[in-house]
DNA sequence: TTGATGGTTTGATGAACGTCAAAATAACCG
DNA sequence: CGGTTATTTTGACGTTCATCAAACCATCAA
């Protein structure tokens, strides 16, 4: 998968709005334009980002260029994102720690693991 | 949250790679520093950013200053996330697409809300 | 073919980014 | 105090980024 791109796509929060734009259902891209105040130059731009992160899905209907979510890469987005933020979360609640909301700043924390 | 500052501190590998290498624990920013070939210096600023997404906490011992996840914010930043991917992908599911294929992430992942 | 419509590509520009070297800050120890 | 260690901050530099305007390509309709 292509991860850096997968990240540097979700970067910018005008290619999220697209994305989430696209949940509920495809779209041409003079139907996203128009939820957006820049130019088509720079909406263009930004497909092509997503494209690049195989994100979205295009297919020429006529005139128009209709955008949809590459739903297939999705699964695959979200296990990545989850090996990154959900393995510690997980861990805290497995370990039953009981509410380590807030650190305690006493004297010391766990000393450093190095292998 | 910080969204706009999540995704920006994610969307650099070395940032993505301190992540990481903080699951297994707290380092100390001389350790970290060990596991890249840049300046400390450059180091520091990836650790700025990361304080900036509220991803990071940092406490002092001695004259070290040590690293670690800040869990309690992973899992507001997890549920972002699914809710920008796990969407698509969770109604492909619920409508019987073939190959549901091995993301099963540990244990049971509870859609949990804000406490 | 011509004209109109829908999008993309190109070239330019200012802002933001990642990096380093060097200076500055902070804590310890003699 | 002065010196050493650990880390951050600053200032500069080259690169990447988001954006626009304008030129360009593709499709449809006469």
């Amino acid at each position: 998968m292509r991860t850096q791109e997968v990240f540097k796509a979700l970067s910018d929060p005008t290619r999220r709005r697209i994305l989430k734009l696209l949940q509920s259902g495809s779209l041409s891209a003079g139907e996203i334009a128009e939820h957006f105040p820049i130019t088509k130059g720079s909406l263009s731009h930004h497909f092509n980002v997503l494209k690049a992160a195989d994100l979205l899905r295009v297919e020429r209907r006529g005139q128009s260029l209709v955008y949809s979510l590459n739903t297939t890469v999705f699964e695959d987005v979200a296990a990545m994102l989850l090996e990154l933020f959900a393995t510690e979360a997980s861990r805290d609640r497995a370990s039953g720690a009981g509410s380590p909301r807030t650190v305690e700043p006493g004297p010391s924390p766990e000393r450093r693991r190095k292998p």
